[in-house]
DNA sequence: AGCCGCTTGTGAAGACACGCACAAAGTTGC
DNA sequence: GCAACTTTGTGCGTGTCTTCACAAGCGGCT
């Protein structure tokens, strides 16, 4: 392959080999596949193929096939893929054989619907501690489980051997329970909270903001308005196409 | 991750095709400015700079500018960006600036949470109707909205002119819930239900997927831990790049 | 006025992701 | 055992996103 030029970049490279990386975007799909062949296997059925995979999971059966080369799963040609090993391969590649332990941190509105959420622990991902800093909170049981001071985080997640943490906070409290978090070991936070969080290199966050999913929903309202729009004036306007919409089509600034 | 990108986009004529289209990528990321911007608004100040945004909300610099060329704005080289007139442009671009109205379905605990959640209505996305199958629901009261019956939503919808449709039931009514939601006119819908909904073309779903956010950090716990064996035997992984902050939601699919 | 330092806006190159298309490899039927 | 058929695995062209790097524009200072 092309050999990268590797330019020398600012810091020297790791150069570590990440020899054989999965590209982020089919890491997120391997997970989608993984949950469907589980509902597969529930359903009794013993193989599919790469095109009845990709349908039911709604991706393209070319990227769903490259995409299981990369942890080198073994299909058979002519047939598909048998869904217990092929389920049992992507569980190991996505770390997700060791069972993983969860702490949230904020049993608010949010907080308080994750917690009792039965669907994390049946696919692997067991909440196993509960913090906040509410007295009211603190002590209250969900879904079996106590909610702790968050004074207490260093030694519970230890104590749990907690390897993923939920922020349900405010904004505002979301970087000091972040800290927190990362000097109890944590090194995996998934972040509801609307704030970019300040973290080591080694820590990984993942950031889930709905106000941002409704904004993205919002502008593709508005485009299509606007083609509408357009479209309605273009066929009426002026038969000369004048030049085609200047900008964002006028009607928008 | 991030919601089906869009239309595979078949032979329809793009007539109005990619006019000046702004990439997916960058309107995910000029939601998040905007949302800085009236942070920065609120606390007093009147000009904010690209590095001074990007370090804010966690972006590259020139990322932010390219992001901001694609709606036309306009700083002050050597100064940096006004902030109302930018934040009023954004706003106008994503399409904020008509308030949307949203409606959300299933109103478990999910939705309940969703449903009561303040910040909605602060950034323009007033939640304006609630359904729910379950007659026990119906007829409470959240936030001063009365929650529907399902049954309710072509007329509630209409009446309201919802635009934006939010699915939180259990996966197996997802689809059902989506069609009436198609039907009833809303053409944007988020679901957080695990499945894949079948929509017409002009219909956009983003899914927001929490079991898969999980997954993808689980991933990289499992990643971390390998690495962390493999260079105890090798040399002193010295740098090992760390992967951190995914910038915004981009959230799955 | 003219210079200087700061910051924007963008061209161009690289990195990444996607999906087609096809050879290889297996299965089934005769 | 062979031919026909099915489905995998992947090389490669294409398009999108990211990032660098720098000229151009603007304000302030002398
Ligand atoms: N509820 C939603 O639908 C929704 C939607 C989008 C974003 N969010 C975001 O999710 C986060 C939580 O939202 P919510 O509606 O559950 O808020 P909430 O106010 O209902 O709950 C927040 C919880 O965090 C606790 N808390 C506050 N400071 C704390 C601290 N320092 N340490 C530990 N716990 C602390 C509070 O006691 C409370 O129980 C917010 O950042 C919000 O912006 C929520
Ligand atoms: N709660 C979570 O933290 C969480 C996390 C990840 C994913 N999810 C997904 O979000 C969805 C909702 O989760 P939840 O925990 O709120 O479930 P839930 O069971 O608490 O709530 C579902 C609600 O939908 C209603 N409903 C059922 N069928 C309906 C129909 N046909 N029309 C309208 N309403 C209907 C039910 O009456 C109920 O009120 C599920 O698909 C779940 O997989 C939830």
């Amino acid at each position: 392959m092309t050999a990268p030029p590797d330019p020398a970049q600012g810091p020297a490279e790791g150069a570590t080999a990440t020899r054989r990386a999965i590209p982020e975007a089919s890491v997120a799909r391997l997970a989608v596949y993984l949950r469907m062949l589980r509902e597969l296997a529930e359903q009794g059925a013993e193989t599919v193929s790469s095109e009845e995979l990709a349908v039911a999971t709604g991706v393209n059966p070319a990227k769903l096939r490259k995409d299981l080369s990369y942890i080198g799963s073994y299909g058979t040609r002519g047939v598909g893929y048998e869904i217990a090993p092929l389920r049992h391969q992507l569980e190991e590649a996505l770390g997700q054989n060791h069972a993983q332990s969860v702490a949230l941190v904020g049993v608010g509105n949010l907080g308080h619907a994750l917690a009792g959420y039965g669907g994390f622990a049946g696919t692997g991902f067991p909440v196993t501690a509960l913090f906040d800093i509410d007295p009211d909170l603190v002590g209250i049981r969900i879904n079996g489980i106590v909610v702790e001071h968050v004074r207490e985080i260093p030694r519970v997640c230890a104590e749990r051997k907690v390897t993923i943490g939920i922020i349900a906070t405010p904004g505002p409290a979301a970087q000091g329970v972040c800290d927190q978090l990362v000097s109890a070991g944590v090194r995996s936070i998934l972040n509801f909270a609307p704030v970019v969080l300040q973290v080591p290199d080694e820590v990984e966050v993942r950031k889930v903001d709905l106000a941002v999913e409704l904004q993205i929903l919002a502008f593709h309202v508005a485009r299509r308005h606007l083609e509408a729009n357009a479209s309605t004036e273009a066929n009426t306007g002026a038969g000369v196409n004048g030049h085609t919409v200047n900008g964002t089509g006028g009607l928008l600034q």
